[in-house]
DNA sequence: AATTTGACTTATAGTAACTCTAATGTAGTA
DNA sequence: TACTACATTAGAGTTACTATAAGTCAAATT
């Protein structure tokens, strides 16, 4: 038989600001208020004093879009994405095809990039080669 | 003792059109010719009647091109890498050096990415069993 | 108490690298 | 000769930041 395991939901007291978000994240303050500016964390609450502060909810939300963007959703589509989200369980069709295509566009550009790597790899070696003899007679400068 | 390979010197003779280059590249016929503006393909001759004609040996700067900016490098940053190699064998250090860079950066976004993927593959798997077992209770709307 | 510091706010301008549109030119085919 | 299918340039538009300006607010210093 198989054990489930039964997750325990997010925090959601307010704790992190725009700096710490960004911090945590790798991304600059800027992009923080871009982002909630642009409706991608829906939660996101304010102190009287109307600062942002992020809770470890808000922080999953935040997860969650960094990650589509670094493999280059973008934003309108992002929005989307999460707008699905928010409409509950009858969206889980169309939520899963955006992921399930995502990671195949991601598989894809890794591979190019592996490619491009063998490339400069070779470019690197043959950098290596020339530094070393440094009375080698080169025709492609291109190189 | 080891062997070393001559290699033939590139044709030059002019072959391919900006339609063919972009298809054999696979960009858009926009940016072979953005590129080619920006002086990042040094040798594209033209026909009598004003229209770019590449040789293999102008593919082969192209490709070197399409390398550096796959990997992320600015087209500024690939005008000088391509201006360098225009000066001669007195710049292979700095030549080496941009190359070495480029290498390791890409190093880490591959690193990056595959971090992104085991990410996106947890959320393909959640979803996958949420279209299995359709009755789910779900408490996560942003999964 | 007044001031300064510093982090926050919004609004707006600037940037990179395309991407697209418009206006025009040319070469080959019916 | 007109049509078609491309090519050209110049320039506007787009995306996702990125930076700047001008201002608010609260805590710390004088």
């Amino acid at each position: 038989m198989k054990k489930i395991k039964k997750e325990e939901p997010l925090d959601k007291t307010p704790k992190y600001t725009v700096k710490e978000v960004a911090k945590i994240m790798s991304v600059s303050a800027h992009t923080v208020r871009y982002y909630d500016n642009e409706g991608l964390i829906p939660f996101v609450t304010r102190t009287q004093s109307n600062i942002r502060m992020f809770s470890d909810y808000d922080l999953s939300w935040f997860k969650t879009v960094h990650c589509l963007r670094a493999t280059d959703l973008s934003i309108s589509d992002i929005k989307t994405y999460i707008n699905l989200c928010l409409k509950g369980n009858k969206t889980i069709p169309q939520r899963a095809k955006i992921i399930f295509n995502q990671e195949k566009k991601l598989q894809e550009h890794l591979k190019e990039l592996q490619k491009q790597m063998e490339i400069l790899q070779k470019k690197k070696k043959y950098y290596k080669n020339l530094l070393k003899n440094k009375t080698n007679d080169i025709w492609n400068p291109y190189k």
